[in-house]
DNA sequence: ATACATCCTGTAGCGACTACAGGAGCAAGG
DNA sequence: CCTTGCTCCTGTAGTCGCTACAGGATGTAT
């Protein structure tokens, strides 16, 4: 049995955030000892690794209780699974291709800039009319 | 002049974002028709613009602040613009480089779960003790 | 006895919006 | 004249996933 503590720093998750999984219903009740403090056995320990890990690999809230439930459940085979994560993983390939352009059309632009005392390339960018990502300034 | 549904529909920006921007003192406060709508100029729908063109790039609003401030200012070099710039972009490559392997996790896991009627190995992952990003379960 | 660590509840704050509620003004059509 | 519908106004509350208190109770060590 440990204390909110000892499971906070055996998962990685902090206190406060414990207790509001808690509140949010991601993760089980916990017991309570004489004085009101919580105590958690080995699947209360289990099951905030399970959700740390989730929120690790961008699964949202609602989907890591979802997912603990399936874990948790009789079945743990790849049917209700399966869709959250290709779900998922659609959205990440999405964000990973927008932050890849961002990220090129940003170092593009730092580039540029480079005389201290010179009109900024920046700014003028930044001031132009035209679309962000195919502004083709050389 | 244009009306704040004009400027919205000019810039991109949603017309409840362009009033919180005015509360927030991102954008110069627009003036008033007789009637108390707020009516725009084509400095202020530039300035919406610029912000809209920041936030695109991931700049934050507090950026994007500085940044149209610098760009309406007399200087427009790069000295000031620069450092902003390069802090921005350290922080998207780090987070380019996270999402990268983020991404690369999820497709493995995807990848390994095949079949819908066997023992799910996303849901393995999720409940092993080890490390997420360097179990290589093949 | 005193200091300090740990725990408790409850509430408010973050960033960057977004979504109402509840109302006013104005034009066009019947 | 009246209704319908559009745009606008202010103000407040909700979103997500925490994080940070305030203000107190309890436990442990010296």
């Amino acid at each position: 049995m440990y204390s909110i503590g000892e499971v906070s720093r055996r998962s990685g998750v902090n206190i406060e955030t414990i207790r509001y999984y808690e509140r949010e219903g991601i993760v089980p009740v916990p017991g309570r000892m004489a004085n009101g403090r919580r105590t958690y056995d080995d699947d209360g320990l289990a099951a905030l690794r399970f959700v740390k890990k989730c929120r690790d690999l961008g699964f949202t809230m609602h989907d890591a209780k979802v997912l603990l439930s399936l874990a948790t459940g009789s079945g743990r085979n790849c049917g209700e699974v399966r869709p959250i994560a290709e779900a998922h993983l659609a959205i990440v390939a999405g964000k990973l291709a927008e932050l890849t352009r961002l990220h090129e059309a940003l170092a593009r632009m730092v580039a540029e800039c480079g005389d201290p005392a010179s009109e900024c390339p920046i700014l003028n960018v930044l001031s132009a009319p035209d679309d962000l990502f195919h502004a083709g300034a050389s």
